[in-house]
DNA sequence: ATGGTGGAGCATCCA
């Protein structure tokens, strides 16, 4: 079963790429962010064409997630539990399988947080607060999950071009990390760093030619829980989709590009 | 020091 996440910028700017990445791709769940779209102007349609069940919880304008799976979806909900929040930034399923375990999945947009410091850099650590405490929730359970997403945390200096030049930015201070790092620390485990040997990004800017001189950014995480862990079986990083050169050029591409595991 | 790009939606805000 192939997992998959993707900050898309835009659904309806967006869309003849994203379409043609699941047509390649193929993936079974795929969490999407920043959709910026109401639940009524997603293109339901399009993927429930592809086989998929939708399940959306949208914004106007800003933000917005999705998840989408070829199982049937049990159990979903929208927003980190018992956190009042006015985005739209989770959503989770436990996916239900015929012929496999289920596994729930939680499909994030945590803030950016700039300017640190600030009231933004402070919401972006109440939210992570917040959430730690529902991975906390969710590990007591002892199932199978995963949250994957777009994290907006640089978890270490190899997961950005010039760690000096971002020292102050809110994605890489400090508290930001050491946040981070209690997602790990309670019992989840990064995927792709087991599976990936060498340092890799996730995001390059639209400015400055970031994607020409490979200045990127690794933001896109994905969590395990033991469980889930145990049935890990590869992963990757889909860099190509980044590539204006690559695909249909009649759209720009997301500054984000997928990211993806398979569990038995 | 500034601006460089891109999306939403129509003046700016956000990333």
């Amino acid at each position: 079963m192939k997992i998959a996440s993707w900050n898309v910028n835009s659904i309806g700017a967006r869309k003849p790429r994203i379409l043609e990445w699941f047509d390649t791709a193929q993936p079974d769940v795929c969490v999407l962010q920043e959709i910026k779209c109401v639940d009524e102007k997603f293109p339901a349609k399009d993927f429930e064409e592809r086989g998929y069940n939708v399940h959306v919880h949208g914004q106007k304008t800003y933000n917005g997630v999705a998840l989408l799976s070829k199982h049937p979806v049990d159990d979903v909900i929208r927003g980190v539990p018992g956190y009042e929040d006015e985005n739209s930034r989770y959503i989770e399923g436990v996916i239900v399988p015929d012929d496999a375990a289920p596994v729930r999945v939680g499909g994030l947009y945590l803030p950016n947080g700039n300017p640190a410091p600030g009231p933004k850099y402070d919401y972006k650590l109440d939210w992570m607060q917040a959430f730690e405490a529902h991975l906390s929730d969710r590990l007591a359970l002892e199932e199978a999950a995963i949250f994957l997403g777009d994290y907006n945390v640089i978890p270490e200096p190899e997961g950005v071009y010039d760690p000096k030049g971002w020292a102050d930015a809110a994605l890489f201070r400090p508290e930001t990390r050491a946040a981070f790092r209690r997602f790990l620390n309670i019992g989840y485990t990064e995927a792709l760093n087991q599976l990936i040997g060498e340092p890799f990004y996730t995001f390059w800017d639209y400015q400055r030619g970031a994607w020409d001189k490979d200045h990127g950014i690794r933001i896109a995480t994905l969590l395990l829980s033991p469980q889930a862990l145990d049935r890990l079986d590869s992963g990757g990083v889909d860099r190509d989709a980044r590539d204006p050169k690559k695909g249909d050029d009649s759209v720009k591409p997301s500054d984000h590009v997928p990211v993806w595991v398979t569990i038995c």
